[in-house]
DNA sequence: TATATCTGTAACAGAAATAGATACACATAT
DNA sequence: ATATGTGTATCTATTTCTGTTACAGATATA
């Protein structure tokens, strides 16, 4: 239970609200309310995902590398994180037990189909979806 | 990404498979490979939830409270886990900040939805499964 | 009644993950 | 040159998970 799907969201929708002007980690960090090197971080795991890019020097900062509309929270689930697993089988029941000896096979196609059905929702929504609840949630308080 | 429901799940379709026997924490224990006090620490949240009951004494152990295909995996989820939460909000994102103001709010609505999914899955599968599962895993590997 | 068996639960320690914080080399615009 | 900003390493505190020991209480059986 980590808040990280939830703060590389919060990048990514922070950056496509910027009209193409790149973000420091530092605006960004203001945002999240947490520290720029934590942002930075998350960051570069999104780079290496393919879905930011970053100019360093004065003046840069962070830009999506792809249309907001192309970026699903699935994407980004999967660049947060390389194992992915919610769930995970327990080490070496025993071989000798006809339960032990085989129920993390049976267990194995369980748990992923769930977590399939997990991913499969996360692929439904982008970040300009984000981006867009954003703004009308803005507008519904004004 | 802890082994809870793995181990949880495999203590009960441990107990199924015994035909009404009463299945001691050391039996348990020695077919999941740990020690019997955390067989006995998941039991005791499982018999909260109502999925098991315990003799106490001699000739005691777990039980079934209930037929092996009314129990879902997603019944054994929520036991394990008052809070169940696969991904958190963060903390506190900055109320100055149009985006950080409402993520949250957007945010919840997704997580939720990726969440349900995953536990819709979960519920598709009982113990009585993963049992004719083990039992059929066994037949295929004899 | 005495004893052996077994549960329920508390307490403690080690390992791993998460997040906050500081620091600094490197890149780049002005 | 200088200021700005990234990428990354390191350290620490906190939390979670698991393993382990210990012991009071319940119960079957001799």
């Amino acid at each position: 239970m980590n808040t990280r799907l939830a703060v590389a969201t919060h990048i990514l929708t922070f950056i496509a609200t910027q009209g193409g002007q790149p973000a420091t980690s530092e605006l960004i960090a203001s945002s999240v309310n947490t520290n720029p090197a934590l942002v930075r971080r998350l960051l570069s795991q999104l780079a290496k995902a393919g879905l930011t890019t970053s100019q360093m020097g004065s003046g840069g900062g962070a830009l999506l590398a792809c249309p907001a509309d192309q970026i699903t929270l699935l994407d980004v689930y999967h660049a947060i994180d390389d194992n992915n697993a919610v769930f995970a089988l327990h080490d070496q029941p025993n071989p000798q037990c006809p339960v032990g000896r085989v129920i993390n096979t049976v267990l194995k196609g369980r748990i992923a189909a769930a977590e399939q059905a997990m991913q499969k929702q996360l692929s439904t929504t982008t970040i300009a979806d984000m981006a867009s609840g954003v703004a009308a949630e803005n507008r519904k308080r004004a």
